[in-house]
DNA sequence: AAAAGGCTGAAACGGGTGTTTGATTCGCTG
DNA sequence: CAGCGAATCAAACACCCGTTTCAGCCTTTT
């Protein structure tokens, strides 16, 4: 049967941001359900009509999440520089945009990634990490494997991309801390593209050490 | 009153180590009082004889942790090296230890830290920033300021600081995803050890780019 | 022996969770 | 207009949580 009213699945979309705000604010397990209809406006019969459950919601929540990330702002390529430090300097800036930007139109990926990452629900784990995560770390892997310009040994290439993550999602993870110890992370875009610089040039002086380092 | 037995609070200790245990694995929020004394082999209304409350159980498990990881395996200091990055060095392969290990003996300092830092509880966070993130920043500090030697603007050495942080706790705090990405952190001293090795080497490189850098 | 007090046990309390039910409203269609 | 079905609502369900109560055990003390 044909919608009811023009504004149909409103109340089901309502349900969909206002669940986006919840899950990115507070993570999947500390979100209430609740607080979600309440926020929306609705029931909480309408998250098991519309979606079937809670994790359900959240699956939507993260699939609609992941695609406006894609759209919003696009990952940027190693293909897209002549010099691949030029590229860490973009992809850094860019990752470290959205985990950390914090304001009304941002997509939520990041936040929902970040509490991702500590405390993974084991359904949204795997569309996290072949939507994301992967491409991500796959990306970096790429731009550091061209910096090191040589081969480097078995696991220390993926130790060094992953602590080109680890620069970039820090400042999200110990938010808390950080604000605790008078440091704390910047929300603003200007603020989070000085940081990204400092750690874009960390990376790559870092980056640039194995280049030029034996291995033993 | 006396003990009524030589075996006086052995069930106040039992449950200390099961608490340990538990709000190391899952966190102080995620933890049930009725799984700490099921492990413990006591009655749910001991928490409350012994401890007050599951915060006070907390608090205690807190202070234990912080004592017996400093009894454990002292701090390194940077005043114990003639050069700098020796002692980063030194300093990241003791901060990796107490982050990651996991086994029996091992003090759940890092675990708990681990999830303080995360989801910090509002009592904990001040003893936990006093007596853990405080000093090891400032000594990260000063590490960093030695190998640097010179001036730096404003914010820019917190933030090497933080990202020398970063590579330290970050195999930690991602360890789901980075087991599902197929590269799990390592668990054992002399894994960890490697690691560390990587993540100084990185660190010293990244520091000495800007100990020969112009502020700009 | 009797009293006192440290300690433990089962059960319940009040409140929160995600989920489910069944009735009801409302717009469209035959 | 009658009837179907989509959508919503209040209420309840079953379960978990941290906390509390209080009777009773057992050792020590008087």
């Amino acid at each position: 049967m044909a919608p009811r009213s023009p504004t149909h699945d409103e109340t089901k979309q309502r349900l969909l941001f206002a669940a986006g705000e919840e899950f990115a604010r507070v993570g999947f397990g500390a979100a209430s359900v609740r607080t979600i209809v309440d926020a929306a406006g609705a029931n909480v019969s309408a998250v098991k009509y519309h979606y079937g459950s809670k994790e359900n919601l959240y699956l939507a929540v993260w699939e609609f999440a992941a695609q406006q990330m894609v759209s919003d702002e696009p990952m940027p390529s190693v293909d897209d520089f002549a010099d691949p430090r030029e590229a860490l300097r973009s992809f850094i800036a860019w990752f470290m945009r959205l985990v950390l930007t914090e304001s009304e139109e941002h997509p939520w990926a990041g936040q929902l990634l970040s509490h991702e990452t500590v405390s993974p629900t084991p359904g949204a784990l795997e569309v996290f990490v072949d939507n994301c995560a992967g491409p991500i770390c796959e990306e970096i892997t790429r731009i550091v494997r061209k910096i090191i310009g040589r081969p480097v040994r078995g696991k220390t290439v993926d130790d060094l991309v992953y602590a080109v993550v680890a620069l970039c999602v820090n400042p999200k993870h110990s938010r808390e801390i950080l604000i605790k110890l008078g440091h704390p992370p910047p929300t603003t875009r200007a603020g989070i593209n000085r940081l990204a610089g400092v750690m874009a040039e960390f990376a790559i002086s870092g980056l640039d050490g194995f280049a030029s380092r034996e291995d033993r």
